[in-house]
DNA sequence: CTGTTAGCGCATTCAT
DNA sequence: ATGAATGCGCTAACAG
């Protein structure tokens, strides 16, 4: 732990210099001297300092992935992603050279923070922050703010599964009250130029739409929606997704609809298990319902078969982004399958600039509805 | 992004040596001074150097967590749980303080390696090593040097989920083919003194035993095993567990043993999807199933009934691990329940130094059968 | 309690 | 193609 590039080049006869340029390989050096200086570090077992390096360098090979918890299959996906970008070639083979620091959050806007000032602490070469934004007017302009001065200082910036950061003006008219924002809006800069805030985003909208028109085209007319986290933007646009298609079909009641949404505290099964009691206690005429995700709805198929519903004959249930584990359960979930790993790979390129960013500064992935056993046309006379 | 130590003191009219002081508030300070370089800090947006101070005081606040797969819930849950405790108080709340860097290995001896070097480069406080361990001797020599360099070297060396570093006389025995190793060998260094290479061991030869005498009480006198990869620590002694409770229970007969047994390629569904198949076409007889995991279960169930057979009436099918997915699994799993939160959170508090080391040096973590519905008696005259 | 002074180990000019 | 010299920003003695 103790030798220096001093050692190994006293040990090869040249100078620190010279075993600099050697490890870094990023100038002409004799092959001669090459093999020299290689050998020493061999026999002396020399591992870089990454610290002075990276003080001297004014850069690190870290990078940051925000998640809200990386024990959700979720997150994990997406972070395994990411990683994967993390390697590059050496020695004739894929070789990591990037470390992943992953962050859980929790969900919560003064971690996401603290977690952003650890990492630019660190000199992270980049950040991707993963999963819906929480959508406190106040806390998206602090974060804005500091997202917009990490990547002003060349950190690159990724958001994957959350929208694209409003453009300060348009925050501000927000703020303010007046959303009368007219398509010839001044450009936004933030997303053009260097120092770009990217983005991947997820189809949440598309995907509750189309859940919601696939349990309208069943038959259900009564159909439960219980939510996530209401401050959230996953939650939201989901949301958004589910009454746009409800209005597509025949228009929306909006007291009504408002009375089959339940909101959770979180995206977790015993979320889904105690809304959808609560749901069915409001409206037991409920035939269908939609889950925030495919964990919350695990949690929708244990309360209802613990109420002596039966799955889908009495009800139906939708999950929302098809884990691994969703084609296996009891029954097997109808869900949207939103491209995870897809994504996060896309985001991991994005981060290291392997990938050419996109012209508008953001990627749109797509969404797949997949139906499984878990729905069905709701009983005659339901 | 670069303002400095130097530029907080000056605006605090201080020296930067106080206001490392007060930033790294292990040194008494003048309230006085440190509200003015407080101020000056937040007025200068001012952000620690961490390669700058990791360099001068020779240490860093970077965890290392080697996993196989982040996006596997088993390895997500206890890198989550590492990582919740690696938070101290502060502001009187709870804060984050230290970086976990997850290292998804894919199981690959040599990407363990290279981690190693690059968390070694990064000059990591602590490395916690999870899941089982690959048997090929080199490369466990070749890992037990490298380790102890580390310990020795200060990185504290946790090891989560596989079996303590043979101590290097045994390994050298081992190695030899000798393996008479008396009750009264020599004490194990590694384990006893400072820099020594901690262990969270899991308790998987009791689970699999636990699980082999609960489907042999039902009455199954054709067990199945679709095992993982062969030359993990985990698959040996999973299936140890399993073979010692045959023998328990009246006489292995090896070579039956052996044909029941299925190696699959890795954790996988899809290895208990093609491993069950394997092992209908050898062994038809068979009325149970015991998957090396839960989410190899998960495929097993798959094969199983794609070849139109019920579980649990006509093959019972159990897992392991408990992961969360498996009570909603179709049907519920029968499994064995790891601790692996819990076993996450003791290996982060012994990488950080928090939990004083257990006496020799290992923590062992105990399980849980839980019997749910994809276990039942055999057929009659099955 | 606070200031001064030396490095920490490396990357990078600038010479040669 | 190589070496010498400088400084990255901070911490840790050591004085005072």
């Amino acid at each position: 732990m103790a030798v220096t590039l001093a050692d190994v080049a006293a040990r090869a006869g040249v100078s620190s210099a010279t075993v600099s340029r050697v490890l870094s390989g990023n100038y002409p050096v004799a092959d001669a001297t090459r093999n020299r200086v290689l050998r020493a570090v061999d026999e002396l077992e020399y591992v870089v300092n990454g610290p002075a390096s990276a003080l001297a360098a004014a850069s690190s090979d870290l990078l940051g992935i925000l998640v809200n918890d990386i024990a959700d299959p979720f997150f994990g996906i997406i972070a395994s992603a990411v990683q994967g970008e993390l390697e590059g070639r050496a020695y004739g083979g894929p070789v990591p050279q990037k470390l992943a620091v992953v962050c859980n959050t929790g969900g919560s806007p003064e971690r996401e923070l603290t977690y952003l000032t650890l990492l630019q602490r660190q000199r992270a070469a980049a950040v991707v922050l993963t999963g819906g934004a929480v959508e406190d007017p106040e806390h998206s302009a602090a974060l804005a703010t500091r997202l917009r001065r990490l990547a002003a200082g060349g950190t690159r910036i990724v958001l994957c599964g959350r929208p694209p950061l409003e453009d300060a003006a348009t925050a501000r008219e927000a703020r303010r009250g007046t959303s009368k924002r007219t398509a010839s809006s001044a450009p936004v800069r933030s997303q053009g130029a260097a120092g770009a805030v990217l983005t991947v985003a997820f189809d949440n909208r598309g995907g509750a739409h189309a859940l919601t028109t696939h349990l309208l085209t069943l038959g259900h007319r009564h159909i439960g929606y219980v939510a996530g986290p209401a401050e959230r933007t996953t939650t939201r646009h989901r949301l958004e997704g589910h009454r746009a298609a409800l209005e597509a079909h025949g228009g929306l009641d909006a007291d009504r609809a408002e009375r089959l949404t339940v909101h959770g505290g979180g995206y977790d099964r015993s979320s889904g298990y105690e809304g959808t009691r609560e749901l069915l206690r409001r409206a037991p005429e409920t035939t269908a319902v939609l889950a925030a995700n495919d964990t919350v709805a695990l949690g929708v198929c244990a309360a209802l078969r613990e109420m002596g519903l039966r799955v889908p004959q009495d009800v139906s249930v939708a999950g929302f982004d098809d884990l691994p584990f969703s084609a296996d359960a009891s029954p097997a979930l109808t869900t949207v399958r939103l491209p995870l790993h897809e994504a996060g790979a896309r985001a991991g390129q994005l981060a290291l600039g392997t990938l050419p960013p996109p012209q508008d500064g953001m990627a749109a992935m797509g969404h797949e509805l997949v139906v499984r056993a878990s729905t069905a046309p709701p009983r005659a006379g339901g």
